[in-house]
DNA sequence: GATCTATATTCCTTTGTGGGCATATAGGTT
DNA sequence: AACCTATATGCCCACAAAGGAATATAGATC
C-alpha cells in the first residue's frame, strides 16, 4: 500500500519540516541543518528514511548532496504534497522555516551567508550553474 | 503539533481503511469487523488508537458502541480526511470495503443481514431510529 | 441474579523507529 | 599522498506500536 508508507513518512516532525522546506525548490544537507537547526546525523537519516521510500531524490554535485521533491510523484503523492502545504502554511514552526530559507535562498547571496559562518559550505546551486555554464 | 498526531493515526493501512468506511456514515464495531474482515481485537484497538487522539468520536447505543467522523474536525484534520478521499477512490481495498459496507447499509435491510449470520448483532441504526421514535 | 452479547483492556512478544556517538566514505584541494 | 569537507552508515539504547490470547466490563435479557 503506497498510501501507508507515504503516511509513514509524513508521521514526523523533522520530515514534514524537510518537505515543506523542499516544496520551496532543491536543497542540499548543510542548508537543512542550518534552517532546522538539527544536527547532521539527524537530518541525513530522516533525509535516507524520505528516499528509500521515494519521497525525496537526491543528485550528487561535488561534495554537496542536493535533495528535492520526485520529478514525477504518483498521484497519492502529489495529493499529499499539496495537502501538506495547505495545512503547513498557518503554522509557526514551518513559516519560520520558510523564513529561514528565504534568508538564504536569493541565490547569489547564499556563498555570502555560508562563508560567513553559517553551515561553512559554499553554495551548490552557485555550483550547479557554474558546472550548467561549462 | 496537531498534523503529526493525524499523519500518525494515518500511517497503518488498517486505520485507514476504518476512517474510509467511516467517511459513509457512523458505523459500530461489529460492522467494522464484517467489512474489513479483522478480528475484535485488531478493530477495538485501532478504534481506541483514533479515539483517544482525536480521529473519531463515539456514542453508545445499548450494546454498540457506534463510531463516526468528529462533528467538529480541525481545518487540518478536514484537509486530510478530504485528500485521504481522494486518494482512496481508485484502490481496490477501499472500494471493496465500500462494497461490502453497501450490501449492509441500505438502513432497513441490517437487521436482516445480521440476523441470517452474519456479525450476528442487530442494526444500531435500525435502534437508533427506534429510539428517536420514542 | 445469571447469562449473553458487544466491546474494551491487559499482558506478552516482536518489530520498527528516533536519536546520539563514533566512524566510514566520497569528492575536492593542496 | 595527506587532508578537509559534506554526507552517510553502523552500533546502541529507549520506546512506541502492532498483533494475538485471555480476560474484564457494560448493558440487555431472561
Amino acid at each position: 500500500m503506497e498510501l501507508v508508507k507515504i503516511y509513514e513518512c509524513l508521521c514526523d516532525l523533522t520530515r514534514l519540516r524537510v518537505l515543506n522546506v523542499l516544496a520551496q525548490g532543491p536543497l542540499c544537507v548543510c542548508h537543512f541543518q542550518e534552517i532546522l537547526g538539527e544536527p547532521q546525523v539527524k537530518i541525513s537519516k530522516h533525509l535516507a528514511y524520505l528516499r528509500t521510500r521515494g519521497l525525496v531524490e537526491c543528485e550528487r554535485e561535488g561534495n554537496w548532496m542536493v535533495y528535492s521533491l520526485p520529478a514525477k510523484p504518483s498521484p497519492e503523492l502529489k495529493r499529499n504534497l499539496a495537502c501538506l502545504q495547505d495545512c503547513t502554511g498557518e503554522t509557526p514552526v514551518f513559516q519560520k522555516d520558510i523564513a529561514r530559507l528565504k534568508k538564504i535562498a536569493p541565490a547569489e547571496a547564499v556563498a555570502a551567508v555560508c562563508a560567513s559562518g553559517g553551515c561553512g559550505c559554499e553554495s551548490p546551486k552557485r555550483r550547479r550553474s557554474s558546472i550548467a555554464a561549462t
